[in-house]
DNA sequence: GATGAATGAGCATTCATTCAT
DNA sequence: CATGAATGAATGCTCATTCAT
């Protein structure tokens, strides 16, 4: 008596839930990214143009949705790095953009980054974005000395948390990022590499 | 044996409420260095020994709390800095031994920084300590200048950035911060002071 | 067989919102009626038989609860009034009806209308229902004078002033409501229209 | 051992106590005509110059304060009262002076009327002021009747009553006071006593 | 699968009143 | 007697999450 699958009706048996998971995490990213943690559910719901169960069967709580908007915003970096590794990596100016990459793209969300650490406890990439993230800084961390751009005993880690700095100076207004970075690049160098 | 100002004898006017101030500041400082906002205004009470009403006469608001909570952590950090601008000034070490105290201070009570960011907006000091604590910074920028350890064209402003970098490594747990402040002092030094 | 509108079968997506509106509605109006602003909104969403937040769904805020309970009133009140334009309108005596209709609401139910003046600062209607209240007193008004009965300057606010001493007299218990509008109607005969 | 009277110290035995009194019954009333219920007992306390310890010393209870102030404003209208029954008693007038005074009070000062309602239970007077005005108003009621200018079967419960709608017409602002006094005259002039 | 009404624990804040000094 | 700091019960409202339809 049931017509499940309907053969000859042309619904959508997947393809509608995915595309409501993408458009619940975009609006919750466009919120997230303007307002912060503040951002209620129900809103995050209104905006993508569905219900909160429809929010809550794609995303189990605030946290995971937080965490998945953030996620998809180091998805982008991650993009970026990529290029960056491919063009022209005898430059060893590939890390350096990197950073500026990761501070135009924390600059213009605030809001996501206090609430991924609010909400998460870190406004660092988890699961397999981490992973490929670090595999592209490690790579641009080897060009970068091997062009002898920077010194020896920079790792990943650093880089890590120099992002971490980076993200406190932008989500807090303390200064200008940007002399941040030069500052920081002075002490990258390898060392007696003055002018 | 008359115990007119008595040590520790019995007194109330005016002294206990103060006293009282202390306690709940200081009840309140550890609770929030320890656990961040979540802390309940009915639980710092508690914890001072206090009854709400107390509280709130000494403190309108969880935010007025939160902040002088912060601003007291600033004034320890305040003395520290005048004790550093004393010693041995010719050595130009007085800034690096400043961030120092600062990244210990902060590491010491991630939460507190975390409660004065989420209810001020920032977790810079404001008022007086703010004025006195860039005067004291100033002070240690320039012995570090004359005695040739830091770069000419370093301002306060930075000092200001780093701090905002250094905390948002310790409160994101992102790296190890005294790693982070040995490759800024490589930054900092003045141009052309490779080894 | 089938059921589908089924008096008092199962459904919910609509109707059982609109019912818990009117349960909340009933159960304030009971509760202010005895008790007045005292009685707190926890109560009223037990009384009802839903939790607070279903009642905050419905009402916003307190005052909306004490006003959308008073209007409840005013609508039984205009409702009569209706009623009492249509019968026997020859009689000139509707307005002397009307205002018997509301000394005993108003008597019926002192602690809403003590609710709603402490809660919007007055105890009248607004509205919609006030507006049709207006109407409906106008006309009963029209017939008096037409009959006879009623002095010819005689204004629907003269009587919404009177309405404002009856509900004074009635909250305060400062006399006998009906001999108040037997003295009152003394003074609203025509003039000179004595025995 | 003690040294009550202090015979030689000219100090203030209970005139300062009275003193105190006075100051606090001032301050309330003040403030509540303006406020009404809403002036907190602190705030009364800070307005007369003296402690809260002191103003609770001198009644019991924010509800006796209120209480207190509202048979003050009593007294103001008792005192007019036995002004108006002496003044051309043949004239037959003085009923509807008082209750032009009683208005003018009313109008001058809602914010108590609303306290004392809402502590009390009751906006009107108790204790001796109580008898006094009844026996005033009785002389006024007699005079009028006497004059011609009342109807006979008008009591002290029914002018007491009036006030009750006047006040609360005052207060609710719910019209023109003076108007209703006309209106109410109207209704209390000996019956066929037209023009 | 989608919906959105319902839930209810949780929390900051107020203010009449007390009582140690 | 005066003082005013301390008290703490009381209360309106929020919002992440559930689940009947």
């Amino acid at each position: 008596m049931s017509t499940p699958p309907a053969p000859g009706g042309g619904r959508r048996p997947r393809a509608d839930a995915e595309r409501n998971r993408a458009l619940v995490l975009a609006a919750a990213r466009a919120l997230f990214e303007e307002r912060g943690e503040e951002v209620q559910m129900p809103e995050v719901a209104r905006a993508a143009g569905v219900g909160v169960g429809t929010l809550y069967r794609h995303f189990p709580s605030k946290r995971a949705l937080v965490e998945a908007a953030a996620e998809q915003r180091f998805a982008g970096i991650l993009e970026l790095a990529r290029t960056d590794c491919t063009r022209d990596p005898e430059a060893g100016r590939g890390l350096a953009r990197y950073l500026h990459h990761v501070g135009g793209t924390l600059a213009a969300s605030p809001g996501l980054t206090a609430a991924a650490q609010s909400a998460t406890g870190t406004s660092a990439p988890g699961g397999e974005t981490r992973g490929a993230l670090e595999e592209a800084v490690a790579a641009l961390i080897a060009q970068g000395q091997a062009a002898g751009t920077l010194r020896a005993d920079l790792t990943v880690a650093d880089v890590y948390m120099l992002v971490g700095g980076l993200s406190g100076i932008i989500r807090t207004g303390s200064g200008d990022w940007r002399r941040f970075l030069d500052l920081a690049f002075e002490g990258l160098r390898p060392r007696g590499d003055g002018p």
